[in-house]
RNA sequence: CGGGGUGUAGCGCAGCUUGGUAGCGCGUCUGGUUCGGGACCAGAAGGUCGCAAGUUCAAAUCUUGUCACCCCGACCA
């Protein structure tokens, strides 16, 4: 006989009371991945790999209606070739991962595992790039880097990870400037139409931009702790990659003149985003688009007879219908076990189907975000899981966005802004000088960091939050991960 | 690399102060009864107590060394 509790039960610990370990019951607990004996490296299983073929998918798409195509470069670069770029080198030689032998034999040149591939890319497009004519040029490419991080956590920063960059050789300066904005547009809406997840979008400062970069642009989420987390980048790589990489093309004008670049990119790390934005007390919330299985289906007492074959039917229907669907027919373990195991792994819509329901040609649907159930008709299932798959969509979206919104302070001065960070935990929005110095001393003595100067500006004030000199930009502030 | 902590069954831990030859929960396996919110009963398997040396009749426990991992800082998608 089944315990009658009335009462959920989750066997993670509270988001409350310890976000971190929180988020790691969840990740483990959910089958996304293990650690690996590789220090600092993890696993995906097959639960969480998917969740990212989703987002290739869906990211593939994007990129292919806006005219790029898949490429693939090598994995090791020369140390030379990685060293042209000085700004580059600087910023990444502190977790470069090195190949120095060949087998028995000791090379003669260094071999850097990617930490990005600009250089390596950038030695082909010299080759490539000829003319006018062959420009725009606009690659993307899905792989694996390595950065020796010092400390590392799941999804959010491990030594290696996977994700796309994209390359873009253009002929002006304001193609550039088109492409890297336009590329930073396809993964906002990404983050709003696929992930649910609410993003402010801006310009990184001096201190923040990628090493190398003309001008970086960010998409920044903000997680349940507080805490910001980059989603995604765009960088204006201007002519700095072309200069030292020699990218020069004959101009309809006859001129020879170097290219204009860009890069940008998203990795795993969107998975550890999406845990943290939607992920609740009894474990994954996965936005629909992106959950491997979208409606998991639970006969009830399906030993009696003819269950088992109502719900593979009503199975197949929602498979027709283009969804993806599993039936639960294991019958080692209990109903109840199933329910709780449904929502710890995060899946958008249960629908639950027994002897009674048969009887009256109904099925009981259970949407993860309210837990909310409702008998819906037999008849009409397809239409109307379509229709609550879209309802759980636009409601975490909605949850996201107010969560965002309570969490995002204003800042008139300094003891306002400190106790922001520290006592109210979010974005915190302030005004400021423009200087590193600044944004260095603020970082020292709050360990805030300005995450972007964000495209929709608001004018707080005129002198800087910190030094209280004349005010430029209005500023997200936020501890990050 | 600075500061702190932890290593005992697959996972989570207790035992250590005051030495006496290892235990709890979850999981796993077997059988049965169950099956509409993490079922129950009965039985079973599973550990050179991170590693090494020392003290002792006797070490998970005390001493020394060593290794590994984790957390907080610095650095980063």
């Amino acid at each position: 006989m089944a315990k009658k509790n009335e009462e959920f039960v989750t066997h993670i610990t509270s988001r409350d009371e310890d976000f971190s370990r929180w988020y790691t019951d969840v990740i483990m607990q959910t089958d996304l991945v293990d650690y690996s004996d590789v220090k600092g490296c993890m696993v995906i299983k097959p639960y969480g790999y998917a969740i990212w073929e989703l987002i290739q998918k869906e990211l593939d798409a994007r990129f292919k209606a806006t005219g790029h195509k898949n490429a693939y470069f090598p994995l090791l670069i020369p140390e030379s070739l990685l060293k042209k770029e000085e700004e580059h080198v600087e910023g990444f030689a502190p977790e470069v991962a090195w190949v120095t032998m060949g087998g028995n034999e000791v090379l003669a040149e260094r071999l850097a595992i990617r930490p990005t591939s600009e250089t390596i890319i950038c030695s082909m497009y010299s080759k490539w790039v000829q003319s006018y004519r062959d420009l725009p040029l606009l690659l993307n490419q899905w792989c694996n880097v390595v950065r020796w991080e010092k400390s590392t956590r799941p999804f959010l920063r491990t030594s290696e990870f996977l994700w796309q960059e994209g390359h873009t050789v253009h002929a002006t300066e304001e193609d550039a400037q088109n492409e890297t904005m336009k590329m930073l547009g396809v993964y906002e809406e990404f983050a709003y139409n696929v992930l649910a997840i609410p993003v402010v979008t801006g310009q990184k400062s001096e201190k923040e931009k990628f090493a190398g970069a003309e001008r970086t642009y960010t998409m920044e989420a903000l997680m349940q702790d507080g805490k910001a987390l980059q989603m995604g980048t765009s960088h204006n790589l201007g002519q700095h990659f072309a200069k030292v990489y020699d990218i020069k093309f004959l101009d309809k004008d006859g001129q020879l003149k170097y290219a204009y670049q860009t890069s940008w990119g998203v990795s795993t790390r969107m998975i550890g985003g999406i845990i943290m934005v939607h992920g609740d007390e009894r474990g994954l919330m996965l936005p629909p688009k992106i959950a491997p299985i979208q409606v998991m289906v639970l006969p009830i007492a399906q030993h009696k007879e003819g269950v088992i074959e109502k719900a593979q039917e009503l199975c197949d229907i929602l498979i027709a219908k283009g969804l993806r669907v599993e039936l639960d027919d294991r019958d080692t373990v209990s109903a109840g076990f199933k329910f709780n195991e449904c929502e710890l792994k995060g899946i958008p819509v249960r629908i639950e189907i027994g002897p009674r329901d048969i009887e009256n040609g109904v099925c009981i649907v259970v949407r993860r975000d309210t837990l909310e159930k409702q008998t819906i008709e037999l008849t009409n299932i397809g239409e109307e899981i379509d229709k609550i798959l879209a309802e759980v969509h636009n409601g975490i979206l909605k949850k996201a966005t107010e969560m965002r919104d309570s969490k995002t302070f204003l800042a008139k001065d300094y003891s306002e802004f400190k106790d922001a960070i520290e006592n109210k935990k979010g974005f915190v929005k302030a005004m400021w000088c423009g200087e590193t110095e600044c944004e260095l001393q603020i970082k020292e003595e709050t360990g805030a960091t300005t995450r972007c100067m964000p495209f929709e500006q608001e004018n707080l004030g005129n002198v800087c939050v910190h030094c209280g000199k004349p005010a430029k930009k209005m500023v997200y502030y936020a501890k990050a991960y």
